[in-house]
DNA sequence: TTCATTCTGGAGTGATCGATACATTCTTCG
DNA sequence: CGAAGAATGTATCGATCACTCCAGAATGAA
């Protein structure tokens, strides 16, 4: 009864519908944009299928945010491993191409969680909450590929800000590559790269300057 | 009749009243979620007020963008006069904190303005491409003030590479900062400087070679 | 077949949307 | 004053909003 409950009616598949639809239409015209009438239109599902798979609104948003960032995290666990004879700089490039390439293949994820992320409506929404919250997971694994990479070189503050300004930048090339179609974003994510391992130069030679100072 | 023209009624004051309530509240709900009544009741004005000073909803949300931005202009206009001693990179880094300070002094212009980059309904919102042809003007000034800081060290396609990356880190780091006020937007933007005159150095560097490579 | 459960079809709820019509008030100028 | 235009107030339009009700088709278990 439990274990053969799996394929019962159209249920699964029109609950990915619907979340087709209603991916597609958000990341178009955001959260406000998106109405049960056009998901049913684009989902061909009536509205009551779309009550009955899900409480309302809000929380099929945040469903779709929740599909969308599993998506993106399995395209990003599917890196090749790292070449042997690799440089230090070759293998962090290696990883902001990773990261940029992840990026693209899922635009609808990052576009409409940013733009539920510069929302501010009184009552918070579920959807916006579910994207910070995988937000903060993205970049936890951002600092901890940081800390391996700087290990010893950079404190754990550098290592933050650090990670913290290379989301950013991604975040913003994203947008600009959103609005300009012609921007190169593989060749900005390579210049991405050399801007990151630029500053943690800087971060370096300060912490050498901070320790003498110490002696 | 034209000089004497000026303080007719309420007019202006109440032009500006609709301004300011549309600039906050579509500073919150983005475009869709700006709703005349609401603007109606947060400044105080019938619909029909609204209806006469601004064709339509869209053409609103456009004066608000328009007003913004020029708001913004003026505050990146009032620099002051670089120091005497600074060197290069002081230089450098005095104008990122200005563009910083520009963008916290007025948040709902940058905020609305991304919202309306990352939509894509099908109809294109005049607000929308208002908004990104001003983007465009603020572009074309940061690759003017590169021009003549990388004179002759980095071509036009490396100035505007590297503009276009100051930028999108530039929103990257507001919306982080939107996001999580706790975020050190000054510290941010003083790492960007250094990774851009990081990402500056490789640009440089390859020019040297290529430069070689033609000998 | 019978029964329970899952899912769909379609009509319909009150509320709110953007926008309009039009009378009325306010301001300035002659 | 009185005419003309600027701006507001009231009241409402049809369309669309998120959401609900409920009958019944489809499906699997017994």
């Amino acid at each position: 009864m439990s274990a053969a409950r799996r394929k019962r009616a159209h249920g699964e598949e029109s609950r990915q519908r619907i979340l087709d639809a209603a991916a597609s239409i958000a990341g178009e015209r955001g959260y406000e944009g998106t109405s049960i009438a056009l998901v049913s239109e684009r989902s061909r599902l009536p509205a009551s299928s779309i009550y009955w798979h899900f409480d309302d609104k809000d929380q099929l948003i945040a469903a779709v945010i929740e599909r969308s960032f599993h998506r993106w995290l399995e395209g990003m666990r599917a890196w090749s491993p790292p070449r042997p004879g690799a440089t230090r700089e070759e293998l962090f490039t290696t990883g902001v191409r990773r990261t940029a390439k992840a990026l693209t293949d899922a635009p609808d994820f990052l576009r409409l969680g940013l733009m539920l992320a510069l929302e501010r409506r009184p009552e918070e929404a579920t959807a916006r909450t579910m994207f910070l919250q995988v937000r903060e997971q993205a970049y936890k694994q951002i600092v901890a590929s940081y800390e391996v990479f700087f290990e010893g070189e950079i404190d754990a503050k550098g290592v933050r800000s650090l990670a913290l300004l290379a989301m950013a930048a991604a975040d913003g090339l994203f947008i600009a590559h959103e609005v300009d179609e012609d921007v190169d974003l593989a060749g900005s994510f390579e210049l991405l790269a050399a801007a990151i391992l630029g500053a943690a130069e800087k971060l370096r030679s300060r912490r050498r300057r901070s320790r003498k100072e110490k002696k």
